[in-house]
DNA sequence: CTGTTAGCGCATTCAG
DNA sequence: CTGAATGCGCTAACAG
């Protein structure tokens, strides 16, 4: 129900000028005389006018907005992600249209389609796993869009984001070298995660022939990692070693293990993966992978924002993860 | 750099119709032929039929966008609050547009600013502390907004929300209830967070002249809980209790206790407030004030495009948040 | 440097 | 029940 304000005849009637150059001013355009361009300038704070955003869009079939699609919100690393993107697009006035898709294929079409009708320009999905629906709506439509939080090489979409399948190989050769052979490894679901599912298989290939690796499915939360380090325990004390997908489930390892009287690194080592802010703080500070989830967010934002402006293609990229050391894992 | 996509034109031309007839099958208006619908459909299916986004708004002036401006994303009980508000505009084909401010008054403005110009319909903002200007533009246009996470019966503008003032005693009154005179209250940066403020003010109007209340302020991360609880720890040991105004600082305070070899309840009390997901899963499981996010999110989505399509004004609400008793605080 | 003139794609009168 | 005509507010040629 916005009240009626300004236009940009308004402002033309005002100054004795035409929309043209009204136009022309509020859009930067170099050629108008400096004296015009000031008297727009005041006419246009005098009657508070800002241009309709519906009109420049239909005019210039450009919105301006960027939509992103993510899984969940919810106690991760995408929330700093998003943030990145966030702040990244709005430096050039672009905005974010956000949904969630609770990792379900038909929640994450319905909601692309209504933000294409919100008249998104581009879209920001999650992993590879995207109904071919989708993909053939964006296709048709020639909407540009991005995987991220995964690196493919090979994909014919653009990735953006790190190496799941490398980064989970390197957890474990990374526990392995510190003698640990024997290694209980705790994710989220395995069905609706492809980001897991590599980082699964990498953990199998460095594992292969050499460690004793052992899986507990869970939900990704604290609770989740919690109950998979207890069945892991009911099942003895086998493992020197806990790898969580998941720096949330390895808080929830913690709290597992306090409880059942076990000292981390001294009886079992964890490590974790995504460095979110806190794990530095625990106690013992999280050895952990570090995910550049804001470098993400700013980089896709960025590639977005150049492939809508100057059709410049997106360009699959790699971003640096790595390991950082704290107390949390121990040598043998 | 959208393709050309099927246009109300193309899809009149090829049912032989007019394009008003077309608009109003898409519209869902009633006044048309069973026949000439079911032809118009296949039509706008064949041709991948969508319409214009912006030029619906142009001529309906209504773009069926919210904006929410958020201090922080964070860590926090935000995360399920933006999930709520997304989930219940998109029921009814409304998008959220998100901007961050970092609880900075200018960054707000800025973004508001901005997102009034993507179209944004109304806006939801956090806590009662904003700038004039933000507001007098909002006025101005005649753009709803509401304020949420707070509750103020006598604000000029609606509130949905808790009253952080009442609940912050309540929780002061809980620990006095449990014995606790002497309690150490951890909170995040004042200057920037009038919902703290208030929590503040309501802590010490319950302990005034019966309980001895020291506030720490702090950075609002596991990191600031930590350190804080290091600061108080420093002064002695004083406190038998610790109240933090938020899940994350107790977090922090339960690792710095147990750094210092502090049992917990045994030895200091801790209480939080948010019941995020995970506080019932640490050891001992955190007693804290359950905040209604995800009811608030509901909520003020609802109100808004209530108010938004039938001119129904914004009802303040208060939202119940209770006491949610767990084992990190006994009795003494 | 500035004004005139066309649309952009759709919803909506008003006729019929 | 349907169609023709109009305008939403702005930008983009094209003149001048």
């Amino acid at each position: 129900m916005a009240k009626k304000v300004g236009r940009i005849r308004d402002v033309a009637r005002e100054t004795g000028l035409s929309t043209a150059t009204v136009s022309r001013v509020v859009n930067g355009a170099k050629n108008v005389k400096p004296d015009t361009r000031e008297k727009v300038l005041r006419a246009c704070e005098m009657l508070d006018y800002v241009p309709n955003p519906a009109a420049r869009t239909l005019s210039t079939n450009q919105s301006r907005t960027v939509a992103a699609i993510i899984p969940t919100i919810e106690h991760s690393v995408f929330a700093k992600y998003i943030a990145a993107i966030e702040q990244t697009l709005g430096e050039r006035d672009y905005s974010l249209l956000l949904a969630i898709s609770n990792a379900d294929l038909e929640q994450e079409l319905k909601a692309a389609r209504q933000l294409l009708g919100m008249g998104a320009e581009a879209f920001i999905l999650s992993g590879s796993d995207h109904s071919r629906a989708l993909l053939d709506m964006f296709d048709r439509r020639g909407v540009p869009y991005v995987y991220t939080s995964i690196w493919e090489q090979a994909s014919p979409v653009p990735t953006i984001g790190y190496d799941n399948h490398l980064l989970a190989a390197r957890a474990v050769e990374f526990l392995a070298s510190e003698g640990h052979e024997n290694i209980a490894i705790i994710h989220g679901p395995l069905h609706d995660n492809d980001r897991t599912r590599a980082r699964r298989d990498g953990a199998v290939a460095a594992g292969r022939g050499k460690l004793k690796l052992d899986f507990f499915e869970t939900v990704l939360s604290v609770e989740g990692g919690k109950k998979a380090v207890r069945s892991m325990l009911r099942g003895g004390r086998r493992h020197s070693a806990i790898l969580c997908f998941s720096d949330v489930l390895a808080l929830g390892s913690y709290f597992a293990l306090f409880e059942a009287g076990l000292g981390i690194p001294q009886d079992v080592s964890v490590m974790g993966f995504d460095n979110l802010d806190w794990s530095a703080h625990v106690a013992p500070a999280l050895t952990t992978i570090d995910l550049p989830a804001e470098q993400m967010g700013v980089e896709v934002a960025t590639q977005l924002m150049q492939n809508l402006e100057m059709a410049q293609p997106i360009a699959t990229t790699l971003l640096a993860a790595k390991i950082i050391k704290r107390r949390s894992v121990r040598s043998l």
